[in-house]
DNA sequence: CGCCGAGTTGAACTGAATCAAGAAACGTGG
DNA sequence: CCACGTTTCTTGATTCAGTTCAACTCGGCG
């Protein structure tokens, strides 16, 4: 637990009472690669803490499959339209690798949002957070060659090279496998 | 500023004197097409909420002018990395019509949240909301062709189509003015 | 050993960009 | 109110990045 609030200390300053009640909602659960954390089409109730492990969510468009996002240690993983405006959607979250997670139920952190101005707090920064994740993300896409993605991944996650299969780290980039093997061998 | 007031009550239900506290730090502002709300570089201290009027949101990528956003009555415009982060953006936000602006200045706000908690709250609503928005607005872009996205535009802001200009509409779909041209013929 | 999934490489194809030329629409000043 | 230049939009021809399809390589493992 304590990576969690570790991780959280970086835009949040909790006071011990509002800890406290945080903790209390805090489950950790362990489950190994392949698991599904979120099927399809259902809401998504909770927010995934990674402590250890990779998580990639993804969905299926036009039969396709796309990988939207990967959470790799100390980062988060949710199904976020799904989260936020709690109706059901097409992503799918898996483990790519056995992971140790703490989940925060939707419900458990609405009931301490009032309760904590606090918490109410963290949960904006990370709201903010996320935010920014996903408008970086789309600027990477938004007329971007496949080689300037290959490159801002090598700059920004170069982890994922090693560990993410290569047709799922295509799909995450918005290219195809055999395009991205050849960006690789050009650099 | 009753439509401000309109437009944040879908997600959020201000006391009075919440109320009260933000009405005194939201400014009218009133300019000409074509007005600079925020020059490159620079960062970005306001959020604008849209009264009446058009704005995009754009920047240099390569030398090419890239639409990121656009924003229409009812709805806000921010460079929204800088505002969150403090840090210089190369976003530009510029008016593509007269426009009734509502302002709300970053260091205004961020006083006013830990005064209020429910301004707080709404300040997570809001970023949830963007991000919901941006999280679609990567999906569309992610492994779609432009007859698609081009489809998207249709369903969801087809008022745009015949109030922004044809290369500033494409560059926001990630295509270039003659491809629009042409899947608009296709249609 | 031989199978199997993961990655690479090659060749043909295609959606969209680029380059280029016109056609409309738009505003401004005479 | 019209003439003119400017900007906006359309259409065509060519090029190119990236997909698709297909065959092949490599390493791990029963």
């Amino acid at each position: 637990m304590d990576k969690f609030f570790e991780a959280i200390s970086a835009f949040s300053n909790l006071k011990n009472d509002s800890k406290q009640a945080l903790s209390l909602i805090l489950k950790r659960v362990e489950f190994p690669k392949g698991h599904i954390l979120i099927k399809e089409n259902t809401i998504c109730n909770y927010v995934y803490f990674v402590e250890k492990g990779l998580t990639r969510t993804y969905y299926y468009k036009s039969g396709k499959d796309v990988t939207d996002w990967i959470s790799a240690e100390n980062s988060f993983a949710c199904s976020i339209i799904s989260f936020i405006t709690r109706k059901p959607d097409r992503r799918i979250i898996e483990l790519l690798e056995p992971s140790v997670i703490w989940s925060l139920y939707h419900r458990d952190l609405e009931n301490l949002y009032p309760k904590y101005h606090d918490i109410e707090n963290l949960g904006r920064r990370m709201a903010e957070l996320g935010l920014t994740q996903v408008q970086q993300r789309f600027d990477d896409l938004h007329f971007s060659t496949a080689l300037q993605r290959y490159k801002t991944l090598l700059k920004d996650t170069p982890s994922y090279i090693n560990r993410v299969p290569l047709g799922i780290l295509a799909s995450y980039l918005g290219m195809t496998q055999e395009t991205l093997s050849r960006m690789r061998a050009k650099i």
